[in-house]
DNA sequence: TTGACATAGTTAGCTACCTAACTATAATGA
DNA sequence: TCATTATAGTTAGGTAGCTAACTATGTCAA
């Protein structure tokens, strides 16, 4: 997301602002720390799934799976819910499927179609990660009382709705 | 950063808490939001920036460019600054190079180097891009006052600090 | 002065994302 | 019924990220 580690500082910006004009130096510190600080915490989750053998992409594949009743579901459906295109989610499957989390069956009536399957293997690995995932966040998020979380919602929505801006 | 689109809901995680215990519905929920409108707002910066042919990685290097007094740099700096491995670098360089953005010069003094300098043709696309860029990022960020903004980078913050729970 | 270590950058091979093009199959309608 | 269109999934080829291994060069100390 935002990779960038040297973020400008008030300096730089007014140096810039010599060449491009009017800046408004804290909207843009604003704006490149609320991405700095989402990116650290993505990242703090993407740690914390390596250290169980996933990634993101991958994790959320097995949840979608899980959430089914049946425990199965196909490709499209998955792209679709995870916001992955349909090629990335082959590749994905692929990966799991090699490590027998999933499991790939031909779908009876339609021959274009699979279904995909969450294996006891691909159950295990959730049951490992889960317990260990929610009371991490419920630690996380207890830094905020409750109206300080709502607050937060609410003013990252409202820079959301105006992200137009950028169209 | 969080591909999902498909967030779970209360009546989700429910099901969820029958299997694994204990889970906080809503700090579950906060948790995802803000992730996901964190990689909302950086998917419009990234579309803004497509509609100039560029994308972050390439942007930020030309950028850190700009900064320097002589517009110049090398790699290894470059990397460090923007967050990316050498390696990546390298392959964003060759990009850069290839169309004529950046040009990559020996340094005399170590052989082992290499400077990498801003052309005209890559100033040209930064003046291209920042008067585009900046006076969108103080529109968006107009939509909350100055204490509202505030507000939402502290409680970031705390929840960047909070973050250390997934190590 | 030369052997060991450090540094700069690239290459190789991996994952994960994309779009576009392709194959196979299904559905539809003239 | 069969030609057209739609759908499901994969493949191909691109970018962008990573680590590990490599090459070349520089540095430093025995």
């Amino acid at each position: 997301m935002l990779q960038l580690r040297d973020l400008p500082n008030a300096l730089i910006l007014g140096k810039f602002a010599e060449r491009y004009g009017e800046v408004d130096v804290d909207a843009v510190l604003h704006f490149l720390s609320i991405l700095r600080i989402g990116t650290d915490l993505s990242e703090a989750l993407d740690g914390f799934l390596a250290r169980h053998g996933l990634l993101q992409g991958r994790w959320w594949v097995l949840i979608l799976l899980m959430r089914e009743d049946d425990l199965t579901s196909n490709p499209s459906r998955l792209a679709e819910k995870s916001g992955v295109s349909r090629a990335t989610m082959t590749r994905l499957l692929d990966g799991l499927a090699r490590e027998g989390l999933v499991k790939r069956l031909d779908d009876r009536n339609d021959r274009r179609k699979y279904t995909i399957r969450l294996t006891p293997a691909g159950q295990a690995k959730l049951d490992e990660v889960m317990p260990d995932y929610y009371p991490r966040v419920k630690r996380m998020m207890e830094v905020l009382s409750a109206a300080q979380r709502e607050q937060l919602l609410q003013n990252l929505l409202l820079l959301k709705e105006r992200s137009t801006v950028f169209e």
